[in-house]
DNA sequence: GCCGTTTTCGGCCCGACTGTTTTCAGTCG
């Protein structure tokens, strides 16, 4: 049986919601697969384990015929519903979804009367006259559609956090600073601080929304101009990032901003509730028979819906709507909680700075202390320290703290888990340091139960104290290795092994939609930068965004304690942390 | 295909923009 994971079932729902609305079907249809494959993505659980056992019963959106189909799927490892869809269709029409400005309808006039099923395809007969002959395919539409084309071989489709975060932060600022802007914001994904994007969505409140689209398409970095209109514009930016800009009233602007933070399904729930209270909720207004509240921001807007204000980064639909009419919503973790941070390079391994810069930088970002943790000795390609020079280093670390005045660099490793399960470094070694992060750093490729109980047994050393980039995931770039995750959760439940957050803006590793769970199950993380210079000591704003959108509080995080607080909580043995 | 404190049938979000359509269809978010 083929190896079924929660991307099989999301994967194959998105293909045959595409499929079917290939065949024309009844579009509700179609949306109920794509939201089946939303719950599918954003269930908090082992929802493979579930849907192989049948047992999918009492989850909003997946009805009898999606619990079948994912039974089906789950437990025989095909599906032959989705099997025979797409057999009617060649494999290499879904490329033409890739293309933007093609959608169900043009594909498959394409497809029906020209024969075109690839982008190859589709690129050939642009470039001649035949198309000009399908109706809806004007000299105009062939231009775009040959613009798209190339576009979609230059530039990438998404981008990770940290990517664009700076050029995001430019861009919003020179919208803040025009003379017509009263209020300003990024919206969308940025703002809930998913950990790669497909594009940013600006927001500007303005008397003068006309001037501002242009404003915005005039811009140094534009590429090219994919719409303006009077209200709304697009642009894609030379390195390929699609940016949008909304320019609305000052009295439409929370509305707009709580519309376009998304996400889509939290903002669906938001109003559904508004129908229940005779509101109707959209991007600029409420509107209804009886009394409209009054809402000068965003917060107005879900106290007007009986709840709490929710975090932007919270906004998927993941529980936060009850816990917001509750009350119960989490005291989120806060850049300014951390006081300190664990995992850290200087250049006695593959780092760009030395002991001491690497101090300073630290607390120039206001911390207490500053976790160093080089590589070891079978990371050779990182130059990993062997035991005479992690000791000599040991001895550098408390010689140099003696010159320090309410600061301190914490002795550690990153120690390597070895292929089975056992450390670079030997007990003796371990005990001296105050700390130690176990990472792999190669045979990526074993199964996910061999993973898993390596992983295991390096956690239940007494001198690991937390666990490196859980999965070894490169954004956009290599998978995750294949580990049990929800074991691993509970292994360090029980060992009291902290689980690393990296904030390394191509890891940002354990998964967010995992910290959750963990937090129930009292699992303690440390947010990390993996710091390899001293500027990579910023990366702890990512990380901290992504703790929030895992729900994280100040209390789950050990390294917002003090420098004393974190000294005695090291000194306690493991199995009391 | 999903759902139900107005419904087990009849709804299901809709506005902005573009291109070609002489009054609107398709795409996107």
């Amino acid at each position: 049986m083929a190896d079924v994971t929660r991307d099989t079932l999301v994967s194959t729902l998105e293909e045959i919601a595409l499929l079917l609305e290939l065949k024309g079907e009844n579009p509700f249809k179609t949306r109920a697969y794509r939201k089946g494959a939303d719950i599918v993505q954003n269930f908090d659980g082992d929802i493979v384990a579930r849907a192989a056992e049948g047992d999918l019963k009492g989850i909003k959106g997946i009805g009898d015929a999606l619990q079948q189909k994912l039974h089906e799927l789950a437990s025989t490892g095909t599906l032959q519903y989705y099997k025979n869809l797409k057999a009617e269709f060649p494999p290499t029409l879904f490329e033409l979804f890739e293309v933007q400005g093609l959608g169900p309808k043009k594909i498959k006039a394409l497809y029906d009367k020209l024969g075109i099923s690839s982008v190859a395809e589709l690129k050939e007969v642009c470039q001649g006259e035949e198309i000009s002959n399908l109706a809806g395919f004007g000299a105009k539409t062939v231009e775009k559609i040959l613009a798209a084309i190339e576009n979609r071989e230059k530039f990438a489709d998404r981008f990770r956090l940290g990517e664009v975060a700076p050029l995001a932060e430019t861009l919003l600022e020179r919208l803040r600073d025009h003379p017509k802007v009263s209020r300003s914001a990024i919206a969308g994904s940025y703002r809930r601080s998913k950990e790669t994007l497909h594009d940013l969505d600006f927001l500007v409140a303005t008397t003068e929304p006309a001037e501002l689209t242009k404003f915005f398409t005039q811009f140094t970095e534009v590429h090219e101009v994919i719409v303006h209109g009077e209200t709304k514009a697009s642009i894609r930016l030379e390195n390929g990032l699609q940016c949008d800009l909304r320019a609305v009233s000052n009295n439409h602007f929370p509305f707009a901003l709580q519309y376009f933070t998304g996400s889509k399904e939290h903002n669906v729930e938001l109003r559904s509730l508004a129908l229940k209270k005779g509101l109707s909720l959209n991007e600029y207004d409420f509107t209804g028979e009886g009394d409209i509240p009054k809402v000068n921001e965003e917060a107005d807007i879900y106290r007007a819906l009986g709840m709490d204000w929710v975090a932007p980064e919270l906004r998927e639909n993941r529980g936060e709507i009850e816990a917001a009419q509750q009350g119960e919503l989490p005291g989120l973790v806060e850049l300014s909680h951390l006081k300190g941070t664990f995992h850290n390079h200087t250049i006695a391994s593959d780092g760009k700075n030395t002991l001491e810069e690497m101090a300073g930088a630290a607390k120039d970002h206001g911390l207490q202390y500053l976790g160093i943790a080089d590589h070891s000795k079978s990371s050779f390609q990182a130059n990993g320290l062997d035991e005479d020079r992690l000791i000599e280093q040991i001895a550098t670390i408390r010689k140099l703290n003696e010159s320090f005045d309410e600061f301190a660099l914490i002795a550690g490793s990153e120690v390597d888990i070895l292929k089975d399960g056992s450390l670079d470094f030997n007990n003796d070694l371990l005990s001296q340091l105050d700390y130690c992060v176990a990472s792999v750093h190669n045979v990526f490729n074993l199964p996910e139960d061999e993973m898993t109980a390596r992983l295991i047994r390096a956690m239940e050393n007494e001198h690991v104290t937390m666990l490196g980039h859980l999965t070894g995931r490169l954004l956009l770039r290599r998978d995750p290795y294949a580990v049990n995750i929800e074991k691993i959760i509970d292994c360090a439940a029980e060992t009291r092994t902290v689980i690393e957050l990296n904030c390394n803006p191509w890891r940002l590793d354990m998964d967010w939609r995992w910290w959750h769970r963990a937090r129930d199950k009292g699992v303690l993380t440390s947010i990390n930068p993996d710091a390899h210079s001293t500027d990579q000591l910023q990366f702890l704003a990512y990380g901290t965004r992504l703790a929030r959108k895992g729900w994280l509080r100040r209390e789950d995080v050990v390294n917002c304690r003090s420098l004393a607080g974190i000294r005695e909580w090291l000194a306690l043995p493991k199995s009391k942390r």
